[in-house]
DNA sequence: ATAATTAACGAACAATATGTTTAATAATTG
DNA sequence: CAATTATTAAACATATTGTTCGTTAATTAT
């Protein structure tokens, strides 16, 4: 691929990175990532449609790097997935890497652009919440399976987001602790 | 108060309402507003500030209906909050009133303007949340005080949402069933 | 009932933001 | 080196916002 695209790209999302810092995301116009990106108009929206388009990039991006590795290692290893313990490991690698990313989501959750970024956490965290039911780690209570995986998903999400409001002064260990513990 | 005020603002909710059911929160501008309430531009600024407001506003009214009457009712039968069955009272009695606001909610929910909206009701649950710790219904595990309670909030609201996205189907006690099941 | 008050109106306005189009320039690929 | 493709700046029409002002209409209080 053009090492142009790339470049340009990555200066549209740190620019994003850092608006996000001083600016509130309702705020922050098309305008304002182009100065603060130093590229131009038509160059933008030859690369994304909208502001939110941008920051679902980002996301996505985050995401994919946090579940890729965690899900990749876990397929090496040759796992079976059927205790508790590799399931342990697991939550605990995504934490970790979500750790790495602390200082682009500590500003992406203080933005009200929150929902859009945890909704891409919410399908991605989707995916491991649906082996863990499969694999029947977390016992279905008499609720609706729908249901019940929805609760799981939102745990760990309200589990980062206590992380995250203090500072991540936590371990990642600690944190999936607390989430398994709420699902005792 | 002037009646006129209570009708223009009734005017901005009633056709903010049927907007939200005809297009996306975020494609609706105030220029929409203006002509499916039928009133002016000028009128519309000296009520509110921006669409977000008219939201907020509408969500603080569902809420202050649903809670107050729920407190309201509990306040007057005496309760002494102190076991399980008077609080499973009280959540029947919220859904019963979320229930009766179907249409709007539903409305609500399925824009891209539902954050303000569960704002306005983690709030609103956070208070409920607050008696059921305090008076030890609900087991505090070994996660924090304030992680605990948000997770109870949250329970509370994806049964909310679950219920909602299934068009209300089940019945306010089958929901605050699945509620309390999900901490037992 | 009438006078005083206050709300709603509509039209016009500047200011800001969006998204597209151009022709010229610069970087990259093969 | 030639061909391709990305970036640029500037200009543009269009849409949206939020404010102002004189007029009209509804309401409240005397």
């Amino acid at each position: 691929m053009d090492k142009r695209i790339q470049k340009t790209q990555n200066k549209i999302y740190l620019g994003f990175s850092s608006l996000l810092k001083k600016k509130n995301y309702n705020k922050i116009t098309v305008e304002d990532m182009l100065k603060e990106s130093n590229i131009s108009r038509s160059t933008f929206y030859l690369h994304f449609k909208t502001k939110e388009d941008v920051l679902n990039s980002i996301s996505k991006n985050i995401f994919s790097h946090v579940f890729s590795h965690a899900l990749t290692v876990e397929q090496t290893h040759d796992f079976s997935h059927s205790d508790i313990f590799e399931y342990s490991h697991l939550i605990t690698h995504i934490l970790y890497h979500l750790h790495d990313e602390k200082v682009l989501i500590t500003a992406i959750l203080s933005s009200e652009s929150k929902e859009l970024f945890l909704n891409q956490m919410r399908k991605n965290v989707m995916l491991v919440v649906d082996k863990l039911v499969l694999d029947g780690i977390m016992k279905n209570k008499q609720i609706p399976i729908d249901l019940f995986k929805a609760k799981l998903c939102e745990d760990f999400i309200i589990c980062v987001l206590y992380w995250f409001e203090h500072d991540c002064y936590e371990s990642p260990e600690k944190i999936k602790d607390y989430y398994f513990e709420m699902n005792k």
